[in-house]
DNA sequence: TAGATTGTTAATCGATTAACAATC
DNA sequence: TAGATTGTTAATCGATTAACAATC
């Protein structure tokens, strides 16, 4: 099957399989069922079922799945079977905060350069990495390898760090800055914004309740 | 028409729809159009026509959306036209970053209270937050009419501390603990997991270009 | 008026799910 | 064998979009 036939919304579960896998791994478990991981995840058997028919057959009729290796089929298929390189720009807060964020070295994202802007930064060591001059961005992403960027400098300065990062070869970018990037069709960009969430959580709340 | 009988999907657009609003009255405009909002966002114009057309008519044929008016109608229908009082449960550096993080306040979320179970934090100033024991979160959610929660402790204790704020009385909780919470269905729950976003990105990744 | 853009209908498209044969 | 659960088909459900009258 064509691979770009498959539902981008497929795709967007994958990681919450993988996620629910771990957590049952985590306690223990060696096989689950479709209908567990559902549940966990609020979504039917049904779905998990046809979600993962889009790659092959994993499963057992009658017993279910054997994780450790749904796991591995499942890494295999977002391509996480592998170590990606990140580079971090911006070393505020946030910054900092992600670097001593051990989730993301567990999942095989390894923090391979830091960098930012502000000259009383840069040549600093935070943790194990010595912040580098953004300017040297494009060398740096060269050198080291790098595939994936995650933005955390202020808001004013993201779409200009972006447009840096594509021009410097990079095609995935994570960004924390809560505003819409423009940027070309074939870049994969994913925002994470804590306003947005909130915004889509009030809708539901009873006024009333205040 | 029965709000409960809108799309979820149309309401987490809705955020969208206000961010790319505050944008353009950033830049000074005063008047947009669905054509424009839907460029930005990478939608068709006929999706956001028909988004807003669940909640009233917004617009004028011929000319298009007055921003101001727009963002006025928005904010009523996803509730954020008023303050919403937030509780910060965690003081490590993701929740030192978040506390200074300035875009919460500017969208009417309140940092109203900031705990954490760490003896040696307790009674801290953190900017200008005193932190609270998190044993008294009953007690503090009351007293301050705290609404909305904000997760940020270690993976470990956050399903225990999303029991707690609901045996409190919290409906809605953002939570950044990279794990799936087991929670009621009438709770509000958005989680934010950078490791997710990731591994949706990687999938789409041209691995031949490492 | 001519041009632009809305709001809405109906058609289309795509995702979810019910049902079930296959089989462990 | 009986019970459980997969993988898949076909039906259903719901979201998107093309088309267009209305009208500024």
């Amino acid at each position: 099957m064509n691979p770009l036939a498959i539902p981008e919304i497929v795709i967007r579960r994958l990681p919450l399989y993988l996620r629910t896998l771990k957590l049952l791994a985590d306690r223990g478990l060696t096989v689950t069922s479709s209908q567990e991981i559902g549940d966990r995840l609020g979504i039917t058997a049904t779905q998990v079922r046809k979600d993962l028919s889009y790659f092959g057959e994993f499963g057992k009729q009658g017993t279910g799945y054997e994780i450790k290796y749904l796991q591995e089929q499942l890494r295999q298929i977002l391509q996480v079977d592998r170590t990606w390189k990140l580079a971090l720009i911006g070393v505020g807060d946030l910054g900092r905060a992600l670097l001593r964020f051990t989730a993301f070295e567990e999942s095989g994202f390894e923090m391979a350069a830091v960098l930012d802007r502000d000259g009383a930064k840069i040549g600093r060591q935070v943790g194990r990495h010595t912040v580098l001059d953004v300017a040297t961005l494009p060398a740096v992403i060269r050198e080291r390898g790098i595939q994936v960027a995650v933005i955390a400098v202020p808001t004013r300065d993201a779409q200009e760090i972006a447009d840096a990062l594509v021009k410097a070869g990079i095609r995935a970018i994570l960004s924390y800055a809560p505003i819409q990037l423009s940027l070309p069709q074939h870049i994969q960009v994913q925002q994470i914004d804590p306003i947005l969430s909130l915004q889509g959580m009030t809708y539901y709340l009873d006024a009333s309740q205040l």
